[in-house]
DNA sequence: AACTTCGTGGTACGGTCGTATCACGAAAGC
DNA sequence: GCTTTCGTGATACGACCGTACCACGAAGTT
């Protein structure tokens, strides 16, 4: 066999250049030439490593979702060691919020993908369900957690606390991303269910 | 002259076609060939009603904003001469989740023109900030309105809690659109802020 | 009755898009 | 060292899309 080259990797670097270009112009916007142009390889490249248009937007949804779980990874490691429940539930709503470049990207790709899904029954609507199911289960289990240890009011709703700031931040993200609406008043609003639901003592 | 139609209202029908037809393949997918089917009526005829494809799209968005405001009038007045300000909140907030088949067509499409309106500059992104802006507008009226006759907690910034309950109810309607949640449950966690906020002995 | 203007249909054109085809160099196995 | 297979490029093809063009009937005006 000759060159050997990672293909998993090659496809990762396409699969970026897809999001870039689709951040920049609008994903219905980007063709298979815009995004072997952005990633500076040929267009056959890009149909060599996935075979078809379809195949290469599955790809980037699966892409865009493990960069942001990676994402928000790291955003809790850098609240610090053994972080509180509160200081867990801050991080996990505020890095949604598209304050930069790669939050705006994701946030506009997210929300364009699952309006694809609803009516493109080839595009997976199975990381639409999962995926907020997973960050509604962990928001959930963060109350409780705070609730049993005394942090947080315990006659709060856990779960439908989580379902209610997790779509408040969702809808935030989206206000500023059109312009509505600034990062800072979106944060003010999220701090103040926080406040309510931990207490404004324990921000810790 | 010849047959005199009724431009307006034949821009009217055409649009409606276009709105059907996105709300079942998506906005991405609507060509002008498909809209002229849809409204039964030659290609010719969306030309020379809508020059291009661009305005199209924009009396499009301009048409949907305008049914919705309609719609939401018709609820308000549904819910009975006079009423409280907790039942008018109520229904400002259930009218916009996609609870049948407009509301699910509405919801789709605001969310896919939302989305448009990021990255492409012709079309115009003002609906999407000062229709929010009214309806938060709205809500907070209501709240005030409440806190003055005794009835929601005067402790509550109005402000902020209309900002909340929108931002709510549009992600709620979102996750009912890809099929995470059901109508249910999305409508009892508006109820339960509702009744945080108004308390929940003034439902009238 | 001739003329003008509006509404409507059919069809052609240029461009782009996703995909397929042909060609060729480079490396590993026999 | 020849062959086979992988990686890469250039280009062609068929379809579709938005738009432009041409033609014609129908209804008022003079």
């Amino acid at each position: 066999m000759p060159k050997r080259v990672d293909h998993e990797e090659r496809r990762a670097q396409i699969a970026e250049a897809l999001v870039r270009v689709a951040g920049r112009r609008g994903l219905h916007a980007v063709g298979m030439r815009d995004v072997a142009a952005e990633a500076g390889v040929s267009l056959r490249l890009v149909q060599y490593y996935f075979e078809t248009k379809e195949k290469l937007l599955h790809y980037g949804l699966r892409h865009l979702a493990d960069r942001f779980t990676a994402r928000v990874g790291a955003r809790l490691r850098a609240v610090g060691p053994e972080p509180g429940p509160r200081a867990t539930a801050e991080a996990l709503l505020l890095v949604s919020l598209p304050t930069d470049e790669e939050s705006r990207r994701f946030h506009l790709l997210w929300t364009s993908y699952a309006v694809l899904s609803v009516t493109d029954e080839k595009l997976a609507a199975q990381p639409f369900v999962a995926d907020p199911d997973a960050a509604e289960d962990a928001l959930t289990g963060l109350i409780r957690q705070a609730q049993d240890a005394g942090l947080a009011d315990p006659g709060a709703d856990a779960r439908t606390e989580a379902i209610s700031l997790l779509a408040m931040a969702a809808t935030l993200g989206t206000s500023i991303l059109v312009g509505q609406r600034d990062v800072a008043s979106a944060t003010a609003v999220l701090h103040h269910h926080l406040d309510r639901i931990f207490g404004p003592a324990g921000k810790g």
